[in-house]
DNA sequence: TTACAGGTCTTGT
DNA sequence: ACAAGACCTGTA
C-alpha cells in the first residue's frame, strides 16, 4: 500500500477520541501526521496529508487487517446527513468539528481488559498501564521500536498481577479473575461475538468489575455494536447540559454509538489550544 | 497537601 | 430500588 483517499478519518481525532490506547504519535508537521498503530499483533505507521494516507505496509496487511480496522466500509457521510437533516444544531456542531471520527474495529479482548483499566482513572494512567502490559507479556512486533503485541490471557501471568508497577490499582483483582475466567471458557469470547447488543451487555455485565459503562464501551468498541451509548461523567454532563428533557434514542436507532463519540469528543477537545 | 480521574462494588436505608 | 462511601495511584 503506497497510498490511499479516505473520506472521514482522521487520526488525530481517532487518537484523541478515547476509544483506543494504542495510537502512538510519531512525527507532525503543520501539514502532515504520522501515527503507529498496534492492533492484531501487527504494527502499522501511517500518515495523513488531508484526506491521503500513506504507509509502507504490504497491501496484504491493508486489505486483511486495516481496512477493516479502521471500518472502511461503513458510510459516515451517510450517518451524517442523519445529523444534518435532524435539526438538532448541537449534533451538527460535533459532526462538523469531528468529521474525522471512526469506531474503530479494534480486539474484543484488548478492549475487555483496557476499558477495565480504565474506570475511575485517567486516560494517561490507563495508557501507561496498558504499554506495560504488553512490554511485559505482549509478543515483540518491533521491539527495536519499543513495540509490543497486546498479550493474551495465556500470555499473562496471573500470579504475579499484584505487582503494583503496572499501577492497575485495585483493578488489578478484577483482571485477575477475568484472566482466569478466560482460561477456564476459552470459548468465551467467540461466544460473546455471536450475541446481540442486549445479550451481551447482559452476560459482560455478569464479570465482576464490569458495569454499565465500561459493558457498553466493550459493546461498542469491541463488538461493533453501534447502538452502545457509554454515559461517563462527560456524556452525563452533555446530556444535563443539552437535553434536560431527556436525548431521543429512537431518532437515532443504530447509529448512537457513533453520535457519542462526536459528542465526546467535541467536549474533550473543542476550545482548547 | 489535597483533589481528581471516561466507575463499580458494597453496605445501609 | 436507591444513595452514599470506599477504593489504587500518578499527576498537578
Amino acid at each position: 500500500m503506497k497510498t490511499i483517499e479516505i473520506k472521514n478519518l482522521n487520526l488525530k481525532q481517532i487518537a484523541d477520541s478515547g476509544q483506543t490506547f494504542r495510537f502512538k504519535l510519531i512525527d507532525e508537521t503543520p501539514k502532515s501526521i504520522t501515527y503507529g498503530i498496534t492492533a492484531f499483533g501487527k504494527y502499522l505507521e501511517l500518515c495523513q496529508l488531508g484526506n491521503t494516507f500513506s504507509s509502507t505496509c504490504s497491501q496484504e496487511d491493508w486489505d486483511q487487517t486495516w481496512q477493516s480496522y479502521f471500518d472502511l466500509q461503513t458510510d459516515y457521510q451517510k450517518i451524517g446527513q442523519l445529523i444534518l437533516n435532524s435539526g438538532d444544531s448541537y449534533l451538527k456542531e460535533c459532526y462538523e468539528y469531528g468529521q474525522g471520527v471512526r469506531i474503530l474495529r479494534q480486539d474484543l479482548w484488548e478492549m475487555l481488559v483496557s476499558f477495565i483499566i480504565s474506570q475511575n482513572n485517567n486516560i494517561k494512567r490507563i495508557a501507561g498501564s496498558i504499554e506495560k502490559l504488553c512490554q511485559r507479556y505482549g509478543t515483540p512486533i518491533a521491539p527495536e521500536k519499543d513495540i509490543y503485541a497486546f498479550p493474551t490471557p495465556y500470555q499473562i501471568d496471573s500470579a504475579e498481577f499484584f505487582d503494583t508497577s503496572l499501577g492497575l490499582g485495585y483493578r488489578s483483582e478484577y483482571l485477575k479473575n477475568i484472566f482466569e475466567y478466560i482460561k477456564e471458557n476459552p470459548d468465551y469470547l467467540s461466544k460473546l461475538k455471536t450475541m446481540d447488543y442486549e445479550k451481551s451487555m447482559e452476560s459482560l455485565l455478569s464479570l465482576k468489575g464490569v458495569g454499565p459503562k465500561v459493558a457498553n464501551c466493550i459493546c461498542l468498541f469491541g463488538l461493533h455494536h453501534v447502538s452502545a451509548f457509554p454515559i461517563d461523567t462527560h456524556v452525563k454532563q452533555i446530556l444535563s447540559a443539552h437535553y434536560p428533557n431527556g436525548f431521543d434514542f429512537n431518532a437515532y436507532e443504530g447509529v448512537a454509538g457513533i453520535l457519542q463519540q462526536y459528542m465526546f469528543y467535541h467536549k474533550l477537545t473543542a476550545g482548547r489550544k
